[in-house]
DNA sequence: CTGAAAGCGCTTACAG
DNA sequence: CTGAAAGCGCTTACAG
């Protein structure tokens, strides 16, 4: 079991030449080294033959550096995550570095725990997207000298950041909403609902949120605007119900995340027309989105185009240029006016 | 930078005493060599604060195993496999165990490739889903030894398997897609729209398909009820959209997969009282569909239990119990009746 | 109670 | 053109 796989000391012997030969010919530096055309052959051949694949433990070991780079996300299960976990992947392997992809749940230890591992690993970089232990997981990757960059997240204390411009884009998102009220001929207060009040990309959203309210000389009457929750479905299903239960007409939801979005279909399955009477913006989107029948906007971020803007930032060499906060660009996706 | 990193060594120097010691007491084996308290202190002590973390490269060298099991699915950005990368996820490191999760697309060089990362990388397991070069596949693993557990897949050549039993989900699912045809007093033909002939859980869904179709006595006019279509939405959407534009009154369609389905929505936005005349089986499961206005019964794999069994399998050691295909259960999920 | 030594598989100066 | 030796960081018999 154990002796199974088969070493350069194997082919060696087999061959019948040294290990530095194979070694050699195995790396691809045969003519360097001026190793005949015979022995050569005979060392890709028979490594070949055993099936022979290197170990990459020693070789790392060796060189000191893994070729490995990692993404650490909140969740694979939500489309923007995956893709970018994808995209990463893609962008690590064309590269020729191994892609390591973590999942981390909203979770402080095992965000913590994943760097560790890293250092452990010897990665080369970590993509931290969107944390929630944020400056304790940059300052643990500054101790051990782990490369971050911090996606669709800002971050406070430097570093190199690749996110949507998330107050610009709550804004912009915020006012088409109002627009398709007003086309609508609807009035009403509007809502801002989803997330916790110490994520910072939630914080800055509903400050965008909230400028575009006063742009539009909107008044919130009563209670603040802010309905928090997990991103979580069956919770944000939970705050829809109540919501909706309530007597007051309200306009429009602004809905952060797709988790939340998910929370609402669930609700709007049971009482269509009460949803459809509401004008909804979405910091998010999901392709199934576009077949439910909701008045809508959406803000869909691109994970391909951010995973590349961070990958070359990477690849440029992080000391290249300095700590920046590089934009991603976003499109509106809005649906058909209800009525 | 590359010196950075501390080692057993460094701690050793700088406590004063030996690597061995070092070592012993950092994998918690102090009192089995009978180190004294006070240098197992400083030892702990010092290793936290120079924030050492373990060089697992060397340590497995070492030890000839990786400690990492692994996981190939085909994407991560459909539901059904990021729920079971997740799954997957979480039992690995709740185990111990370090989990690699690699997307290989559907592409028989991408997933050749990625089972000589994992030979290299000494993986102890690797968990395949649904994968195109299964047999390959299959036979790589048993050359290098590398122990293999299929998932969402039957595999012809032995080995262990946890799957749905695609044949009769298929007719199952079929079954009730033929009542609720009957109920909304609708006839015609049924088709089965998606995935390629050469792919095994299509072949084998189809087979049911077709026993469910005859079963009920249904003889299919004309043409043969397989619509191919790679898993891909664009492509799908075009299948549909010719599909619809016939002046052939089907009455329902099996939509293999969420690709497809996506497809299928895609068309649906534009077309959605066309669609609404259909009734839908759909061989896998997202919770926006519920949202969708559609007639529809689905299959919803469940992709946590799956994982687990197929993590039990591995926990228990592959060689217990010998080679087995096990079934994994699934729930049917079913629209309101339109109409 | 603690240390010196060997070895996991690999690569790279250094000899020849 | 090819080989012997050292060393990456770790663990484990083996001495003492």
């Amino acid at each position: 079991m154990a002796g199974a796989r088969p070493t350069i000391r194997a082919i060696s012997e087999s061959v019948g030449c040294s290990v530095t030969t194979v070694s050699m010919v195995l790396s691809g530096r045969a003519e360097e080294f001026r190793i005949s055309a015979a022995t050569r052959d005979r060392i890709i051949q028979t490594a070949r033959e055993m099936n022979y694949q290197p170990n990459l433990h020693a070789r790392n070991l060796r060189f000191g550096t893994s070729n490995i780079v990692a993404i650490m996300v909140p969740t694979l299960t939500h489309r923007f995550f995956s893709g970018m976990a994808e995209a990463f992947e893609r962008l690590a392997r064309t590269n020729g570095l191994f892609p390591l992809i973590i999942a981390t749940h909203h979770d402080k230890t095992e965000e913590l725990d994943a760097i560790d591992y890293f250092i452990s690993q010897n990665v080369d970089c970590v993509f931290t997207a969107n944390s929630a232990a944020m400056s304790e997981v940059s300052k643990t990757c500054r101790r051990a000298r782990l490369k971050q960059i911090v996606i669709d997240a800002h971050n406070g204390g430097g570093g190199h950041v690749v996110t949507t411009d998330s107050f610009a884009a709550a804004q912009v998102l915020t006012t088409r909403l109002l627009q398709r009220i007003a086309a609508a001929k609807k009035s009403g207060p509007v809502y801002f609902v989803g997330g916790m009040p110490d994520h910072s990309v939630t914080r800055r959203r509903l400050d965008g949120f909230l400028a575009a309210l006063s742009a539009h000389a909107i008044a919130f009457e009563g209670e603040k605007p802010f309905v928090p929750t997990p991103f979580n479905a069956g919770q944000a299903r939970e705050v829809f119900a109540d919501m909706f239960a309530r007597s007051e007409k309200f306009a429009g939801i602004f809905v952060n995340s797709l988790a939340v979005m998910e929370g609402l279909l669930l609700y709007f399955r049971q009482n269509r027309e009460r949803c459809r009477e509401v004008r909804y913006a979405v910091f998010d989107y999901h392709p199934f989105m576009e077949a439910v029948d909701l008045d809508y906007v959406c803000v869909r971020q691109n994970a391909e185009t951010m995973m590349s803007m961070a990958f070359s930032i990477y690849l440029k060499g992080l000391d290249a240029g300095g700590d920046q906060i590089h934009f991603a660009p976003y499109e509106l996706i809005e649906s058909e006016p209800i009525r």
